[in-house]
DNA sequence: TAGAAACCTGACGTTGACGTCAGAGGTAGC
DNA sequence: GCTACCTCTGACGTCAACGTCAGGTTTCTA
């Protein structure tokens, strides 16, 4: 399939198809005049890619990933990979957690100044 | 003190230091030659304006909100701003839990694969 | 055999919170 | 008063994952 089908069957601009393929994340046959042709493994691919960017990994992270695909095995080190960002995201909810705190806080001081007549000096 | 202690109290970088003077969120007393001086208390206003940065806040919100704030007085306006931003934290903490579903079912996928000799999944 | 639709390669735009550099002046220890 | 470091004001650079435009070629359809 040329690259127009392959965005509407996954969803995804043509204009990322390029870049992942600008990243190394994707790569195509060329027909003569140059355009881009992929198999029907392309989608599942880009739907795997999507998956990891879904993730928040970055695409230089994703393209180290990547050999575990093409060759089929799942390395020690991408393994290792996989979890340190999966302890980085836990700590991102941590922060955001403390940062709630910190917001209903604010608000619970904000609401009862508010409550007594308090007014708040004009920004 | 000087900026540059300022930022070695708080963590944060001189350049940043400038720049949220730039936004209006930071204050300081100029020397005669024009160097900045600042008190103690812009160490906590430093950190306070940090952690509104952690929740996601831009400059525009924090600089809106961060009288009420650094005084616990609120308008009615501020708390409908404040509470906007709880629940945009909320999302984030749920959007962050979406990705580590997403991490849990790459991280399960490849161990399978690994522990198998098989190849990785699809998607 | 048109003409529309899809495709190509650059290359600049987007967003916010700074990083970094240049060139000049200020400050402090000895 | 020398020297090393600190600070100043611009102003351009950075990063990520694309969006968007320009100008030209290729493919499909009527």
């Amino acid at each position: 399939m040329r690259i127009g089908e392959l965005a509407e069957r996954t969803g995804v601009s043509v204009r990322a198809l390029r870049y992942y393929e600008e990243q190394g994340l994707l790569t195509s046959e060329r027909s003569e005049s140059g355009q881009r042709h992929y198999s029907d493994k392309a989608v599942d691919r880009v739907r795997l890619i999507q998956q990891l960017y879904a993730a928040g990994i970055s695409s230089a992270s994703i393209l180290e990933m990547l050999p575990c695909v093409v060759t089929g095995e799942a390395s020690p080190h991408v393994l290792t990979k996989l979890h340190e960002h999966r302890s980085s995201v836990v700590r991102q909810i941590e922060d955001l957690r403390g940062t709630l705190q910190q917001l209903d806080s604010v608000i619970a001081g904000a609401v009862k100044a508010h409550e007594s007549g308090v007014p708040c000096p004009p920004a």
